[in-house]
DNA sequence: TGTACATCAGTGAACGCGCGTTCACTGATGTAC
DNA sequence: TGTACATCAGTGAACGCGCGTTCACTGATGTAC
């Protein structure tokens, strides 16, 4: 038959995703760290031996979360980003997926920005999925610079050096202040993510969504972008 | 003796400080997820139930440990916050304080500012040792406001209200949008430390020292702080 | 189309481990008279 | 100063738990001829 390739191989994708969505699941109610191969096993109604046909150990699914992580925020910032709005606001709207994507997936964000799981290092698998977010910031700032809608932020003599070898590396396209700019901004976009998600915004900031959509603004007028029309 | 009502306390003391520092070694080691009461009395040469003279529960030691890890880090900001320097400068200086505390202490760093720890909510006993670092922020800027050597950012609209909240709240002698700028400015602040601790700047910031000091830079400058004399 | 063999998903038992917490206890330190 | 009693730090055994991983196995699915 022609799907003598296929069903087992099609049951193993199954398994292999319901795997992943149970394991989502456990994370989502209890974090990282008491994410078990056991528990997973378990609510699947399989033996927790048969999970190692298809993860060969407990970081190996760890991994595959991680990168799916970094993939669903990356999607998610994406799909938002419309080309047909001005950089400005393209940059806000990005930076307002980011943080949603985070308020949905609180334990996934944590999982790919928060502190690294202990005895767990990310293998070199997953730098292209996380670099998603970092690639669509700076082609918004390259958008705005090809249609000369970009103020070049103030050059520092000092950052100089590092600010060409980082341009060199990520946009060599751009002004070296453009990047280290860019750079900044993108941590401090998880700097006030990170804050709300965490709870270091209780008691401090209530309407976190104007808040947020101000200070995002801000940032994007620190890499040079300036709203108006495109 | 007059010893008499000391010894058995100062034992006590001793002993809750050799707990703390044990257990601070093995947060250093291997993280807060992996701290066990255990493995803390097995190093001191106790009995695990031992612990439990000193701490109700594993709960509680972490919470006098995240305590602990906020007040250091408080001190080694203030102490570096030297009254003499222009406000400009302080704030620099204060940021770098604590990138340099979060480096030498990275797992300590986490357990306040990363991931919460899952199946742990930090109770209301840590608030004001959490609060150190962002008062001390405030004083910057209200020195400089004293001092008219604030440039206000500019105000946004749609913020006003949450603005005039927040600084009712925290900076009643403040103009609203520097209240907005210090909250936002505090919060991007440990995204920078955050991305270098975490890894995320691996491979894309080299010089992080001199990133990181132009970086808060231009934070302060968000907030209206402008570099000269005092 | 039918048969012989290879592949592979899933089973069930076991290994060895560490954990937080409770409890009845011993013996030293501190207190009251 | 001396004695009787109360306090409290630390012991050791036990409870009940869940974990990751290995291994020999069964039986169904897929492949080659």
């Amino acid at each position: 038959m022609s799907t003598a390739h296929g069903a087992r191989a099609r049951a193993r994708i199954e398994v292999t995703a319901a795997i992943k969505d149970e394991a989502r699941r456990q994370l989502a109610a209890q974090g990282a760290a008491r994410l078990s191969l056991r528990a997973v096993a378990r609510e699947l109604g399989m033996v927790s031996s048969a999970l190692y046909r298809y993860f060969p150990s407990r970081d190996d699914l760890l991994t595959a979360l991680i990168i799916d992580a970094y993939d669903s925020l990356g999607e998610n910032a994406e799909a938002a980003h419309e080309a047909t709005a001005s950089p400005f606001e393209r940059w806000i709207t990005v930076c307002e997926a980011v943080r949603g994507w985070a308020l949905d997936h609180p334990h996934e964000y944590a999982l790919i920005y928060g502190s690294p799981v202990p005895g767990y290092t990310a293998p070199d698998a997953t730098v292209p999925a996380a670099a998603r977010v970092g690639l669509l910031l700076i082609g918004i700032a390259r958008d705005a610079h090809q249609g000369a809608a970009l103020d070049r932020p103030a050059p520092a003599d000092d950052l100089r050096p590092e600010a060409e070898r980082m341009a060199a590396d990520l946009a060599p396209d751009l002004p070296p202040e453009v990047v280290t700019a860019l750079v900044a901004a993108w941590a401090q976009l998880y700097g006030l993510v990170g804050f709300e998600l965490f709870g270091q915004f209780n008691r401090v900031v209530e309407d976190r969504e104007t808040f947020f959509r101000h200070a995002v603004g801000q940032l994007a007028r620190g890499v040079g972008l300036v709203p108006g029309p495109r």
